[in-house]
DNA sequence: GGCTATTAAATGCATATGCATTTAATATAT
DNA sequence: ATATATTAAATGCATATGCATTTAATAGCC
C-alpha cells in the first residue's frame, strides 16, 4: 500500500476530537467572539484586548506589570509587550518606581479614559447583542464558569 | 487639577468590565487552558491548536485551505500561515489541485498520523483533569455552550 | 562593603490570529 | 477570444501570547 492515497483510516480519535476537546471549543468561541467585539471597537482604534487591558488597569492602583498581567492570567512578558501600543497611543502612561527602579508604575491617562469611555457604548452594543443571542441566564452561567479556570500555580 | 495624579473617579464601567465582559472571560480562560494543553503536548512538538488542526485535516477528505479554515472558524490567512509548521515538520502534506492550480488539497502524512496519534496519550490526560475538576456535567455543558457561538456571516 | 541570590521587566524566538491587499488562475460576459 | 469579474491562497502589517533568557536593580549574606 502506498503512501497518501485513501488512507483507509476513519481515525476514532481524530473524529472524537474535533467535538470534544474543551481547548477548542475554547479557542474558537474566542475567535468568533473577539472579532465581533474588534469590529464594534476598531472605530476607537482599540482592541477588545486593549480595550479590557485598559478596564484592569483603571481600576487598580498604580498597579506594576507583574500585577496587571496577575490580573488578567496573562504572561508578564505578553503583558509587556501588549503595553507597548496602548503607550504608544498615549493611553497608559509608565513611570519608572523611584523605589525600585526595576518596577514601573501603571495608570491611565486622561486620553485613555476618554477613549474607553467613548468605546465603552460600542462594546455594550456587542456584549447585550451576543446576551440577546445566548440568553441572559445561559450568558451569566457561561461567563462564570469561565471565569472559574484558574491560573496553574507553579509548584 | 493637575493630571496624572489621584484622579478621584472609579469609574464605573471600567470597575463592572473587568468581571462581565464575554470577551475577556473567553479570552483568558482560553489563556490559562491552551497553556496547559500545550504544555502537555510540548514533548510531542505540538501545540494544542496544531493538534486540533491535525485532527481536523484528518477527518475531511482532501480539503481546501479554506475549507478547513472555515471547519475551524478561522481566517484563511491565520489557517495559511498556521499550516506552515506543520509543512516544514513533514506532518502535512500541501498538493496543488490539477484541475485549480490556486487551490491546494491537504492531507495528514503517516509521520503526522503517527505524531498525532502518540500526543493523543497526553491530549486525553489534560482532557480528562479538566473535566474532574470541573465536574463532568458542567463540562460538557461548557463545551456545548461554547460550540453554539457561530462565525458571523458576512452579509 | 562586596559577592551572590532574587526579582522586575524586556528580548529573542515561535506560534496564533485577522484585515486588507496582492498574486495567480479560473470563470464570465460580450 | 478577449477583457473583466471572481476566487484561492499568500503576503504585508499589526496585535496576541508564552517560554526561555537577558538585563538591570534590589535584597541578603559574610
Amino acid at each position: 500500500m502506498t503512501k497518501h492515497e485513501k488512507s483507509p483510516r476513519p481515525d476514532a480519535a481524530a473524529l472524537a476530537l474535533t467535538g470534544i476537546c474543551m481547548a477548542h471549543a475554547l479557542r474558537r468561541a474566542t475567535r468568533v467572539v473577539s472579532r465581533e467585539y474588534d469590529a464594534a471597537l476598531a472605530r476607537h482604534g482599540l482592541t477588545i484586548g486593549q480595550f479590557t487591558l485598559l478596564a484592569h488597569i483603571q481600576r487598580m492602583t498604580n498597579p506594576s506589570v507583574q500585577a496587571v498581567a496577575d490580573a488578567m492570567f496573562m504572561d508578564q512578558s505578553a503583558m509587556s509587550r501588549g503595553l507597548r501600543p496602548l503607550e504608544k497611543a498615549g493611553l497608559v502612561i509608565l513611570r519608572m518606581d523611584p523605589a525600585d527602579k526595576r518596577r514601573r508604575f501603571l495608570s491611565v491617562s486622561d486620553a485613555g479614559r476618554i477613549a474607553f469611555d467613548a468605546a465603552a457604548g460600542d462594546w455594550q452594543k456587542v456584549q447585550s447583542r451576543l446576551r440577546d443571542n445566548l440568553g441572559s441566564a445561559e450568558f451569566d452561567m457561561l461567563r462564570k464558569t469561565l471565569l472559574t479556570f484558574e491560573r496553574a500555580e507553579a509548584e
